[in-house]
DNA sequence: ATAAAACGATTACACTTGTAATACAATACT
DNA sequence: AGTATTGTATTACAAGTGTAATCGTTTTAT
């Protein structure tokens, strides 16, 4: 169903991943969670929280003094329509030739490959009747 | 040893496509490429050409009358380039977590699946000693 | 109670991007 | 040759982004 989420630039992206860690955050727990990440002005993540909060990416809780912020979508919505995008427009839509990239500019280690391998082993997806359309 | 290159919007990668696929090609070219594809006006596919020519994205043939277009940079460096620092900013950095995310969502048939396994398999990388640092 | 510090709201400003239009020059058609 | 067409160059303009600073108001520490 996968209500649309609004966009998120980049340098939100850098907040959203902190409040998905853990949420609601006061805007000065999320400065100092990037602090060491990013080289931001305090100001400027305030900035960046403003803005996700008027896209309402990001939700403001005003009841005490200090505001606390979290996150109005989860990851996993926010990553998928993110990947979808991204793999339809660099890569004409196919997951499968992001991987052979990969693969062949061995950016994968033996283990990495084991790994992924796995999961797609994992996948008897245990769905007969379950045909959510295409 | 991945040349930094440069950044490349998302409407710009339609063009960029188109260029990959055929070079070089004048602007009128690719405008009929595009012209089933999206739904621009020829002017502003003209625009794109000349912001990728400025970005050196895209280097112009000015010898015969009518210039003709083509890629400065090869489509596997540019997806490459923008493949990490997408699935850096989205996933934390890791391809697996793509993978599991589509794989959960299941956005990925039968067929995609072993097909990626096959891919997997076939990488019966023969570089024993080509360490390639982390 | 004052002064200092923290917080929140508003404002700034240049660069990029999406989306063209206008102006001028070269070609092509009649 | 003159006019229409096509190509190239320049210009436009609003929204989004990166990156903050300023201005009040509220807390907090002295």
């Amino acid at each position: 169903m996968s209500k649309n989420v609004p966009r998120i630039s980049e340098a939100e992206w850098e907040v959203m991943n902190i409040l998905w860690k853990k949420s609601p955050q006061t805007a000065n727990e999320v400065i100092l969670a990037l602090q060491d990440k990013i080289d931001w002005k305090p100001k400027t993540i305030r900035t960046m929280l403003d803005r996700l909060v008027q896209k309402k990416v990001v939700g403001v809780n005003k009841d005490q003094k200090v505001y606390t912020f979290f996150p109005l979508y989860s990851q996993d919505e926010c990553q998928q329509a993110e990947a979808k995008s991204f793999i339809k427009r660099i890569y004409g839509g196919t997951l499968k030739s992001l991987l052979v990239q990969f693969m062949e500019e061995d950016s994968l280690t033996e283990e990495d490959i084991n790994e992924l391998k796995s999961i797609l082993e994992n996948s008897k997806k245990e769905k007969p009747a379950t045909n959510k359309n295409k």
